[in-house]
DNA sequence: TGGCATTGGTTGATACTGTCAACTAAAAAG
DNA sequence: CTTTTTAGTTGACAGTATCAACCAATGCCA
C-alpha cells in the first residue's frame, strides 16, 4: 500500500523551507498593520472565535486539542490575551475546573485585522495557484497531517 | 473522533498541524535510534553532504542560504557540529575570511544515520499516498515557498 | 594606491516555541 | 466514600528565530 520508491526526501525539505517563509511572511505583514502578537496567540484568538460563531463553548482544553498543542503552552498564551485585554474568561457553569473563553470588543476587532491579513498573505502565497490546486494541498497536508498522528 | 469536515481549513492551519506533526514525528524517529542531533543540525549536516556529493565548496553561507536561516543561527549550529566532531573546517584558499565545511567519517555515518530514519518516517508521513500525489505536493509547497520569498 | 562599501562570519541580547514533570482542584467512576 | 481522570497552572529547560553590533578580508574605483 503505502508505496515508497518516492523520493521522498524532498518532502521534509520543502515543507520546513514552506513553513518557515510563511511564518515569516505572517509576522511581517502582521506588523505592517501593527499587530504585535505572536503567532500562536493569533492561532488561539482565532480558535476562540470559531467557537463564537459557532456556538460552540471554548475552553483551553480545546485550544490545546485543535492547534495539537501542550496544554502548558496553552495557559499561558490566554494568560497573555487576558492581559491584552483581547479575551475574558467567564465561569463554566458545567465544569467549575474550568473557564470559558470569550474575545471581548477588542478581541473581535484583532480578529477582524487577522482575517484581513491573511487574506492578503494567503492570496500572496497562492499566486498561480488554482482553486483546485489549493484544495489538493489542503487535502495532502491534512492526510499527512493524520499519518503522523499515530 | 469528531470528523473534522472543517468548513474551511486554511492553507496556514493545514501547514501549521502538519509541520508540526513533522517536526514531532522526526524528533522522535531519531531519538530510537538515539540520535540526539537537533532537526537545524541535522538539516545543515545534509547540506554539507549534498555540498560533498556535488562536488561542490560548502560554506556556512551556502548553509544559510539553503536553508533560508539568519547566518548568525548557522554559525552555532557550525560550533556545535564540530563539537561533536561530525564537521571540520578547512581553509577556503579562494576567502580568507571563511572555511570551507566537510563531513568527518563520524559525519558521514551520522548522514548514513539520518537518511534511514527520514525514508521510514517519509513512508509513514505518506502512507496512503500514491507517488503522484507526493510529487503534486512538493511542487505546490515549493510554488507556495517560492511565492513567499519576495 | 588609498579610502569606502560590501561580504563572511562571530557574538550578545532577546523573544518565541515546544516539551516534560509536578502539582491543585474538581469531576467522574466504582 | 475512595480512586482515578480531567482541566488547568507552574517551573524548568532546550531549541528556534531575529536583530544589531562588530571584525577582518575583499572588491571597487576615483
Amino acid at each position: 500500500m503505502p508505496q515508497n520508491n518516492v523520493p521522498e526526501t524532498s518532502v521534509g525539505e520543502s515543507l520546513h523551507r514552506l513553513l518557515h517563509a510563511y511564518k515569516r511572511a505572517m509576522r511581517q505583514a502582521y506588523q505592517e498593520v501593527n499587530l504585535t502578537l505572536a503567532v500562536s496567540h493569533i492561532r488561539s484568538l482565532k480558535v476562540i472565535n470559531h467557537a463564537r460563531e459557532k456556538n460552540t463553548l471554548c475552553t483551553a482544553q480545546v485550544i490545546a486539542e485543535r492547534l495539537q498543542r501542550d496544554k502548558a503552552q496553552i495557559t499561558r498564551v490566554v494568560k497573555d490575551l487576558l492581559e491584552e485585554g483581547l479575551i475574558e474568561k467567564r465561569d463554566n457553569p458545567e465544569d467549575r475546573r474550568s473557564q470559558l473563553l470569550h474575545l471581548t470588543q477588542k478581541g473581535v476587532d484583532a480578529y477582524k485585522t487577522i482575517k484581513e491579513v491573511e487574506a492578503l498573505a494567503g492570496s500572496r502565497m497562492a499566486q498561480g495557484l488554482n482553486a483546485d490546486e489549493i484544495r489538493e494541498f489542503v487535502k495532502l497536508a491534512n492526510a499527512m497531517a493524520e499519518n503522523l498522528k499515530h
